[in-house]
RNA sequence: GCCGAAGUGGCGGAACUGGUAGACGCCCGGGACUUAAAAUCCCGUGUUCAGCAAUGGACGUGCGGGUUCGAUUCCCGCCUUCGGCACCA
């Protein structure tokens, strides 16, 4: 018999298809287990190599649980709606749910080929009607709590497309020599900066790598400080400034405030009304690039009115300049150019008093300086002062001194800004908003909202979406008169917002998913995917599910309780896979070549799962051999009965195996795969040399390797005249005193180095093992004319003598 | 600039809690089987020095210090690479 790995697949994918092997069991009587992969937008050039990484990590561990005696929910789907599919459908004509189909059949027929144990009959796609209806009507949802508005917001406008362009077309669009620029648009938002506090605070409890939600802070940015008004007299009203920095209010020489502020040309007195306006416009046609790019000098133009500072009536110019962010905190700041960096380049380049008000080691004429460590000086007036304390006292004495004036208000900020939530786009799930000839917005009355056929996919020349041109669909009467319906479809973030909780009631018409069902299945125990979902998909699910949590439609507070990032894998080159740079490995063609067990066990060989790895062809060799030397524990070379044995495994190989098991249980649990499969390696190899064919200890590493290559393992499993299926088989346990050893290889060292080795039992007392050691051949020599200044021993480990000469 | 992760043979990587650095695999070299090849199996493989050889010594986990009987592992200071953020006041 030979190893033909290309039938015994096809064999077995077939079977494991009839006979519904992974269907998920739908009994609530064993202790369930939810493994999920970051699904897939099902893209024209299909599933290359680094794809196949994560799942093939969350298929080892939805088998291995499986064998662990649990329920397993493992399912795949499909992000479907997108760019691509669109951008494809205005270059042919291709109505996008062909494309979507197409691509959808190609990437379930490759993983399909991988043999993935999916319960392919819970298939979800966020294209499908029955799917969106559930997206809309959180949309709803979300419209009837609040948390859904309309707002003015900058668009990327390309003048010569006349498109709205999404923020990752932006810079090729530039590269092509087109003009992008910001223009406001009537949007839809998401108040998701209503759940900044909650999506803080719950991170603690999950078990996330520390990088992710570390990076989540940082997004959201949370931070603690006041809002100070400054009188404007000669305007009759005040502006009103943030800042963390109250402790520095002494210090303030200037305000600015951003060109977008509302008092911008209103503070400006006739001088200095022209600069004005001319600067105003000018920060209009910036793009956001330009605005916040790096190392950009600072501009700004001066007011000419004047501002009180609260804390000493000092009065202070106005400036207006672009580098204060309109949509962080008032829009305006109090710049105290002693103390912050930009506020000291602003200074200096305008020539505005730079003054200490922090006790600092240099001249801050010279250079800035932001440490907190240090004590406030210069900082008091007839009813309160700073001076002398540091940092977090004079923060507290600032704030309530404010407060008590009526001048200021503690204030948390967020970085955080709400969710623009519209795309000016055909191929995504249509808002189901009426907006009513008397200017009232109703919600849709029957879901799902479907998309119209259309023509032609282009966005209409005033931005609107294609759906703005199809009369039939766009206008309507009901009792409440007539209306327009929302031409606006959602991002492609929404249907994979909510898709992990799909996959508990597919098909469910009436409800979202069904309660008990939900209460059993969530939270999702393992969760696999790329980093680079680290922030946005993982925060905008985070948000929809505390909603969902609100509404009572779900009954944890977050959705995934462990999450996994898996490390990109690069091409040979060791740059990242892309077809631009032609480095790209499709997963067919390794398939074919290698099969798909071979390709499963050398992604996991390649080295931790979270690092970043290069590829090479290469080193699957390896792994084609290995499984080449398991088929022959069963099969002689050319031989045609197995050449299993039935008698039992001697002591020693025993002992082998149930280290094995031991390491290949820990190492599995963890996604430590690499070492798992190592450490299998190890034991065939063992077993050919000790000649072991024992049915006992062939069984076990079918069974400790099935999760990993499940083809191999189920043909030798069924060879062996087992059924009927390895995959029902229970995970083998381990004995503990088997596993451990009894004699072990003592290292004796003097002065920390090597110089000899000798056996001895694991429970040796220390004095004994001294005794042993100086009497090893080899260390004997490093001894003699020696003072023995210390003697240490570890049991079980080694024996060190520090020495010195006598 | 700030936050985070990581630097180990020719290559991917391994090493529990401070205890024999380089498991496993690739590549490469030598050999067995074969008419030959494929497949398979065996041996060698960090650098360097001494020796005909068996063997033995020194060095070695990005760099420089430190703690320790002993450091890839802990501490201090650097360098480099990767990922994220990028005027958030």
């Amino acid at each position: 018999m030979r190893y033909d790995f290309s039938a015994i697949e096809k064999k077995w994918q077939a079977r494991w298809c009839a006979e519904n092997t992974f269907a998920t069991g739908t009994a609530q009587d064993k202790p369930k287990y939810y493994v999920l992969d970051m699904f897939p937008y099902p893209s024209g050039s299909g599933l290359h190599v680094g794809h196949l990484e994560g799942y093939t990590a969350t298929d080892i561990v939805a088998r291995y649980k499986r064998s662990r005696g649990c329920n397993v929910l493992h399912p795949m789907g499909w992000d479907a709606f997108g760019l691509p599919a669109e951008q494809f459908a205005i270059r042919t004509g291709t109505h996008p749910r062909f494309t979507t189909e197409n691509n959808v059949a190609s990437f379930r027929e490759t993983l399909k080929s991988m043999g993935f144990s999916y319960d392919w009959s819970r298939e979800v796609n966020t294209t499908d009607p029955g799917y969106f209806k559930w997206t809309q009507w959180i949309f709803l949802k979300l419209y009837e709590m609040g948390l859904a508005y309309m707002s003015e917001i900058d668009v990327n406008w390309c003048e010569e497309l006349k498109v709205v362009l999404a923020n990752e077309e932006v810079d090729e669009k530039l590269a092509d020599g087109y003009t992008v620029v910001r223009k406001p648009l009537r949007q839809w938002v998401l108040r998701i900066t209503a759940y900044a506090e909650r999506l803080i605070e719950d991170l603690d409890g999950l078990d996330w790598p520390e990088n992710v939600k570390q990076m989540q802070r940082n997004w959201i940015g949370r931070s603690e400080g006041v809002e100070i008004d400054f009188e404007l007299p000669c305007h009759r009203t005040h502006l009103k400034v943030y800042t963390t920095r109250p402790d520095t209010l002494f210090g303030a020489t200037y305000l600015v405030i951003s060109p977008e502020h509302p008092l911008a040309e209103k503070l400006a007195i006739a001088q200095q009304l022209t600069a004005v306006r001319s600067y105003i416009e000018k920060a209009k046609l910036k793009t956001e690039l330009e605005r916040t790019g790096l190392q950009k000098e600072k501009s700004g133009v001066f007011t000419g009115s004047y501002a009180v500072n609260p804390a000493n009536g000092e009065t202070l110019p106005v400036w207006i300049s672009d580098f204060v962010l309109t949509s962080y905190g008032t829009g305006a700041i109090m710049s105290v150019p002693a103390h912050d960096s930009r506020d000291w380049e602003f200074a200096k380049k305008f020539d505005l008093p730079i003054r200490e008000v922090v006790r600092s080691p240099h001249d801050v004429q010279e250079a800035v300086f932001e440490g907190k460590e240090s004590v406030s000086v210069n900082s008091s007036n007839d009813e309160v002062s700073i001076d002398g304390l540091e940092f977090k006292t004079a923060f507290d004495r600032m704030a309530s001194w404010l407060e008590s004036k009526g001048k200021g208000k503690r204030k948390v900020n967020y970085r955080l800004r709400d969710w623009v939530f519209s795309r000016q786009r055909y191929w995504g799930e249509p808002i189901p908003i009426r907006h009513y000839d008397d200017g009232t917005m109703r919600p849709e009355t029957a879901l799902p909202l479907t998309l119209p056929e259309v023509e032609a996919y282009h966005p209409t020349s005033t931005g609107e979406s294609p759906l703005a041109n199809i009369g039939e669909w766009l206008f309507g009467t009901d009792e409440h008169g007539g209306f327009r319906r929302e031409t606006n479809t959602m991002p492609q973030w929404a249907g994979s917002c909510w898709y992990y909780l799909r996959f508990i009631d597919p098909s469910n018409d009436g409800q979202l998913v069904e309660p008990s069902k939900e209460r059993y299945w969530m939270n999702v125990d393992l969760y696999i995917g790329g980093a680079e979902h680290a922030v946005l998909h993982l925060l905008y699910s985070r948000f929809w599910h505390k909603v969902l949590y609100d509404l009572g439609v779900v009954s944890t507070k977050e959705p995934f309780q462990r999450l996994f990032n898996q490390g990109m894998i690069l091409g040979e080159d060791n740059e990242k896979m892309s077809k631009s740079r032609g480095n790209v490995i499709p997963a067919d063609q390794v398939l074919d070549a290698y099969g798909a067990d071979a390709v499963r066990l050398y992604e996991m060989f390649l080295g931790p799962l979270e690092q970043v790895k290069p590829w090479n062809t290469n080193g699957i060799e390896g792994i084609s051999r290995f499984l080449g030397k398991v088929w022959r524990l069963v099969w002689e070379e050319n031989g045609t009965s197995p050449r299993i044995t039935s008698d039992r495994s001697g002591h020693a190989i025993l002992k082998r195996m149930h280290k094995a098991i031991r390491k290949v249980t820990e190492d599995t649990e963890q996604l430590k795969f690499n070492t798992a499969i190592s450490e299998m390696m190890v034991l065939v190899n063992e077993l050919h040399k000790a000649g072991c064919y024992s049915r006992e200890a062939v069984e076990t590493v079918l069974t400790l390797l099935s999760p990993y290559a499940p083809h191999i393992t189920e043909e030798l499993w069924e060879n062996l005249g087992n059924g009927p299926s390895i995959s029902g088989a229970l995970w083998p346990v381990f004995d503990p005193a088997l596993a451990s050893d009894d004699v072990v290889t003592i290292a004796v060292q003097v002065n920390g180095k090597l110089r000899g080795t000798f056996e001895a039992p694991v429970q040796c007392p220390k004095e004994q093992l001294i005794e042993e050691a100086k009497k090893v051949e080899s260390v004997v020599k490093f001894l003699e004319g020696q003072a023995i200044v210390k003697e240490i021993a570890v049991p079980g480990k080694l024996v060190n003598f520090a020495v010195k000469p006598l």
